[in-house]
RNA sequence: GCCCCGUUCGUCUAGUUGGCCUAGGACGCAAGAUUUUCAUUCUUGAAAUCAGGGGUUCGAAUCCCCUACGGGGUACCA
């Protein structure tokens, strides 16, 4: 019978969620609504010692953010339930139980500092020390020690950790979705602590318990997990649960954009992009790491970006909407090796995104940068401006460096454009211009074109030259959009000031 | 060290049943066009002897082997 399809992202809550861990959560997405199945949240926070307070929250409101939902999991609820393994400690405890009873785990009661100082004797012969069928038997564990001997101990609430019993010189295949067959032997895997000391599981014990109970069909992952994925195939064949065992599909890793390796935190700040979707305080340091959110960059984009960084639908475009990616998406097109981030192209599709985005949307979020400046303009106004100068923006924080002579008049000119345009006639033309402009009842961009292009030839003055002045005398620069549409929306008043200013600041004598 | 995975323009990639590949697209880069300016936009261009070497074949980026390089794993972390 075929099974719904069930996925999950199931990220631990040690920090703010990396940008790489906000793809394999896409592919699991993308994934689950291709097959019209469910994408659940799972929390797995088994490690009491690197838990960080706020990150769960932090990965909800990511997802919150790119409008990813889930269909279960913390937070949200479902039937398979608790959604974090910290609230599920029980249930590992009776499946690790299982497996001792089984005799696919035993109990080990060896220190740290007992392996360690192994490790070290092992590293010394340049050798490397492995729990496993060629070292167990001379270890303290419930299979070297007597009966009553480990039962003592049990009773006496030593310290003690359950270990996966790895069978020897067996061959364990791994059917992977996206990279095909992967073999590998027994004897070079070592016996995994499955339940640790403190009473709780280890990722792998949690993970295929989880994932089991939950029903999951395909787990679809990261690539640093294929080489433990032996140890979680072998525990599905201890539970007897291999009719349901789920899929496997392990995805390439992000690279840092320059040189090598994973990308990591610190290449944010060194290379000037964000590894974070959102800005992150850390709790501890109060260091700040910044966020894709934060830096203007618009969810659509991000998702577009992430999806193309590993997979590919094959065809000659780049700007995919959400619900194409989701009916073009399969697993067999991801690709098989590390893609590295590239901020320029990151920054493309954001101008993409930007254009789509309606006017008056971005005059919104344009607003509450004016308002952080102390500007407070009509809606309406912001609204033109935005329609003026969008094409030249990535970011929304752009647009003040492209419009802030929509808002406050230049209170100074560029140098450079004064020596190259501005001449000893000119301050006389943007005088009389003035003048005429004054007079006229019609400021619309196209009577003004009329207007100031009779003017010039009246004059005989030089229109590039000209033009060039009038532009620095509204705009203080030479950039911005169509000079007649700057002066129509600028106002008669504001345009007269401001060329009065102009031939009153400017002289070249 | 050992194990596993990978390797096509600077980057993301197309190429998946070997011939239509003198290797296509996108970002970036360069030049040109448009424009009163800056940008946008448009056009054109440079850019990969398909990591290298051996095979197999009439024919290989595509199949096999070796080497090199890169990445991952090797924790009572996930």
């Amino acid at each position: 019978m075929e099974r719904k399809v069930r996925v999950r992202f199931a990220p631990s809550p040690t920090g703010p969620l990396h940008i790489g861990g906000v793809r394999t959560a896409l592919y699991n997405y993308l994934f689950a609504k291709k097959n019209g199945g469910d994408f659940i949240l799972r929390i797995e926070d088994t490690d009491q010692g690197r838990f960080v307070p706020g990150a769960e929250e932090y990965i909800i409101e990511t997802f919150k953010w790119l409008n990813l939902n889930f269909d279960e999991g913390v937070q949200k609820g479902g039937d398979y339930g608790p959604y974090r393994q910290s609230d599920r400690k029980e249930i590992y405890k009776e499946y690790a139980q299982r497996l001792i009873d089984s005799k696919n785990a035993y109990y080990a009661f060896d220190t740290n500092e007992e392996l360690d100082a192994m490790r070290k004797q092992y590293e010394s012969e340049k050798k490397t020390f492995q729990y496993d069928s060629s070292t167990r038997e001379s270890l303290k564990n419930s299979i070297t020690l007597p009966q009553d001997e480990v039962k003592r101990l049990l009773k006496e609430n030593t310290p003690y950790v359950i270990r996966f019993l790895f069978p020897k010189d067996t061959t364990i295949e791994i059917d992977d979705l996206i990279r095909g067959k992967v073999k590998m032997n027994s004897n070079l895997l070592d016996d995994k602590v499955l339940f640790k000391s403190d009473g709780m599981p280890t990722y792998h014990l949690a993970n295929v318990v989880d994932d089991h109970l939950m029903n999951i069909t395909h787990v679809i992952r990261g690539e640093e997990w294929l080489p433990s994925t032996a140890l979680h195939i072998m525990l599905y064949k201890a539970f007897d649960w291999e009719e349901t065992k789920p899929e496997f599909a392990h995805l390439p890793l992000l690279l840092k954009p320059d040189g090598n390796g994973k990308l990591s935190k610190r290449d944010g700040d060194r290379l000037g992009f964000p590894v974070f979707p959102l800005i992150w305080v850390d709790p501890k340091t109060n260091e700040v790491s910044s966020g894709y959110r934060e830096s203007g960059y618009l969810p659509e984009a991000v998702i577009n970006m992430l999806a193309l960084l590993g997979w590919n639908p094959g065809l000659d475009r780049d700007i995919f909407s959400l619900e194409e990616l989701i009916s073009l998406f399969s697993l067999d097109r991801i690709s098989l090796s590390g893609a590295k981030f590239d901020l320029e192209k990151a920054k493309w599709f954001n101008h993409q995104y930007l254009q789509q985005r309606p006017n008056r949307v971005l005059a919104e979020d344009f607003s509450v940068i004016l308002k952080e400046k102390g500007i407070d303009f009509d809606i309406n106004y912001v609204e033109k401006v935005v329609y003026l100068v969008k094409e030249r923006c990535s970011f929304v924080n752009e647009l003040w460096e492209q419009s802030s002579f929509f808002f406050i008049a230049p209170n100074s000119y560029d140098e450079k454009v004064i020596k190259k345009r501005w001449k000893p006639s000119t301050n006389d033309d943007l005088y009389v211009l003035a003048e005429r402009l004054n007079i006229l009842d019609n400021f619309e961009s196209n009577t003004l074109n009329e207007t100031i292009h009779n003017f010039i030839e009246e004059r005989e003055i030089n229109l590039g030259q000209f033009m060039n002045c009038l532009r620095l005398s509204l705009v203080g620069k030479a950039m911005g959009p169509d000079l007649f549409e700057i002066a129509h929306l600028l106002g008669k008043k504001e345009t007269i000031e401001r060329i009065e200013r102009a031939v009153k600041t400017i002289s070249i004598i």
